[in-house]
RNA sequence: GAAGUCGGCCGGGCAGCCGCUGUGACGCAAGUCACGGAGGAAAGUCCGGGCUCCACAGGGCAGGGUGCCAGGUAACGCCUGGGGGGCGCGAGCCUACGGAAAGUGCCACAGAAAAUAUACCGCCUGUGUCCGCACAGGUAAGGGUGAAAUGGUGCGGUAAGAGCGCACCGCGCGGCUGGUAACAGCCGUGGCAGGGUAAACCCCACCCGGAGCAAGACCAAAUAGGGGAGCACUGGCGUGGCCCGCGCUGCUCCCGGGUAGGUCGCUUGAGGUGCGCGGCGACGCGUGGCCCAGAUGAAUGGCUGUCCACGACAGAACCCGGCUUACAGGCCGGCUUCCUCU
């Protein structure tokens, strides 16, 4: 998955995610990872401040537990934070 | 007990913590509490209807759909019951099942011939003969080809044969009986009409306006533009040689359209259910009690523990009725056939 961050004048962050049909035709799946990605976004948001992040999936996704999408999520969430100062950045 | 067939149902459970969302109560608010929160297919979007907007005198044509009969329904391409045909020992299953003597088209290959009919091998008669057969005529029983070849079986008949004649079956026509009907049975009659294909055109009967909740309605910034009234100047600019005229231009107020955004539509409905009644049934009627998701980047999730049979297919988006397709595993009941025991 790619992470895209750019700041906002928020006090807080905000999520968009973009998992479309060709991650998976079946929209249980889609609705997992989607699901999974904002739980972990939930559970971080006091690590990220005033962003605006935008989650991209992409189709190998599909065969990874929530075990494994979590904790790269984990790391993801924590390289975006590191970069506190650098503004505009994808990981 | 085995095999089969039909119908119905379930689709991980429990607990803890942290979340998301709707409604209600409380609160100035932040929020707190209570209750609710995906499916049998929510799927495909293939039919039917409601609802909304648009169009519309009536009729016809075109186009599309349906196609045995009766019933159910808001309606249907759905369902129920019945009839015909096919398959199965049976329970049961399948069935586009109107019309081919209204017309037109098509029928590969093989075969003599695929629909105007016709004769390859045969069979029979006659004539000729070098005794191998040839020619003329009759015939369609047999062989061969094909998915399909002018009704089937038997007897008579004949040179050989042929519905040529007869009996039975089949088919057409007429009548009677039963049935609401489809249709069935029986009686009489005709020696037999004449291939298939209508999910080929077509004919017949019946049905059908279009678009869809991003429908549609309401509230309504900023910016730009439009309309009206008043005031000011009796100004300025353009057109023109000039006057009139025409167009543009200032300030204030009002008006409507409408974008972003928001609200409604939005879930009480042809709703579901207990009982009673009517009906073989689909279903209908009466009555009691029930409220059962409503999001809008779009909620129904994450983590942990535990148990087991270790969890399939799959995510509401205006709402219903169907159809079709996908589905790990399991449960219940009816019926059929076979085997065994009493």
């Amino acid at each position: 998955m790619t992470i895209l961050a750019i700041p906002n004048d928020l006090q807080h962050p905000r999520l968009g995610t973009a998992i479309s049909i060709k991650v998976s035709g079946n929209a249980v799946q889609r609705n997992r990872i989607k699901r999974l990605v904002r739980e972990s976004f939930r559970q971080h948001q006091d690590l990220l401040g005033g962003r605006d992040l935008v989650v991209l999936v992409r189709p190998g996704i599909r065969s990874r537990s929530n075990q494994q999408l979590l904790s790269a999520l984990d790391t993801h969430w924590r390289t975006i934070a590191a970069h506190a100062h650098t503004g505009s950045d994808s990981h």
